[in-house]
DNA sequence: ACAAAAGTGTTCGATATACACCCATGT
DNA sequence: ACATGGGTGTATATCGAACACTTTTGT
């Protein structure tokens, strides 16, 4: 079997609703190339690693957490993007929500997150991959249910609302918002309530599709 | 810089319409593993070139033919998908209009069209790869114009139609379906007719979209 | 004259969009 | 009482789906 070995290592774009805003864990990186720039966590693959096995690994080591939202991105090969030689890189974006991202970026210095719309100075090709990965999310927001994968299990229907607005960058109706999740059915209402502070208390809900996917292959699409 | 090394090759699924049917083009393996079964195009990425490029050349020596439609589509790393030792293969997808890519596996008994409904035994996991192309492709047809990559640059409407029905798999109706591309203004009609044998002639009409993903951009969709 | 594919409009139901007011709660 | 976010309905325009006959040509 002839061919050149080359490293291979997978990164993983992390987001999560904070404050309002789309945002994204970055670390900062303490050794040349880029030493003090910040980078989208990552690391080598693995000898005996399938590459969403890496991709998951990187996610538990970063930020502790299991069972979330994770899709391969793209993969990025210029033989130039690393300064140190041949790295072929293979991207994966996760979603986490809120509450689960807690623990995330908060013990080390060097950890930390970022709104989309204010992003550091990024090492390697690091700034094309967040822009491809945010171009990827605003998509599949439209064609998939993967919205719900940045909320906790209870939320508010004001909260799913925003999910959308943050990541499309627009503001919607709030009554037609709500017609087209409830002609969907794929939230159930409970018998909780949230008190946001002073005003009226806002009923809680569940999703309530079994997996995300499906929802594609049955046509149901999320067109705001 | 730690990490192992490992081999990356890429793997470009291409595409024609022949026979009224979807097509993939199939090399023969002459040596093992997988000796005598068919098996998607593709080879080493050199030391140097980017992962596009690598495709691209794999798509030169394999059909000799150059700018045509061409998009990374995933990457697999099962570390036990070459049974001689861990290799990553990153999978492109081409598209090829049947008129360029008639010099493709004519000269060689081990390159060969086959039907996507009548596939051969494949080696390695490029029976899982071939069926994420047929999806892939399935997908983007529908929000985007890529289907016209398929076609000669002069088509009939009814070509353009066939290409819809043979890669969705379901008959569409000819009213609506041109109905729909005169209101997308992506044809102009040419001043020529083509006879197909004894019946009247066809107009032939070009694509006129100057780039086929700014159509994404605009909002314009081929939602059949 | 007939076989074969090209070409052409209308109706109906579903879905998207635009738009404004009352409700429950805490201070 | 008022400030804050929660919650609700209707009218119109647009789009997708269903559906059948006439035209042009070669034999």
């Amino acid at each position: 079997m002839r061919g050149e070995a080359v490293k291979v290592t997978v990164d993983v774009v992390i987001f999560s609703i904070r404050d309002g805003a789309l945002q994204v864990l970055l670390v900062r990186r303490r050794y040349e190339p880029f030493a003090g720039a910040w980078a989208i966590p990552g690391g080598f693959v693995l000898p005996d690693e399938d590459l969403e096995q890496a991709a998951l690994r990187e996610l538990r080591e970063e930020t502790g957490v299991e069972h979330v939202y994770l899709e391969q991105l793209y993969s990025f090969g210029d033989p130039k993007r690393d300064p140190r030689g041949r790295v072929i890189t293979v991207a994966y974006f996760a979603l986490v929500s809120a509450d689960r991202a807690l623990q995330a970026g908060t013990d080390a210095a060097d950890a930390r997150w970022f709104a989309m719309s204010e992003l550091p100075e990024l090492a390697f090709d690091h700034g094309r991959i967040l822009e491809y990965s945010l171009e990827r999310l605003r998509n599949k927001l439209e064609y998939t249910s993967v919205g719900f994968q940045l909320l906790p299990e209870k939320f508010t229907l004001s909260e799913l609302q925003q999910v959308y607005e943050v990541i499309l960058g627009k503001r919607l109706d709030k009554r037609n918002f709500r017609r087209k999740i409830a002609l969907l059915k794929v939230v159930a209402p409970l018998r909780e309530f949230r008190r946001q502070g002073v005003s009226r208390p806002a009923r809680l809900f569940r999703f309530t599709a079994a997996r995300f996917e499906k929802l594609k292959d049955k046509g149901i699409l999320f067109p705001f």
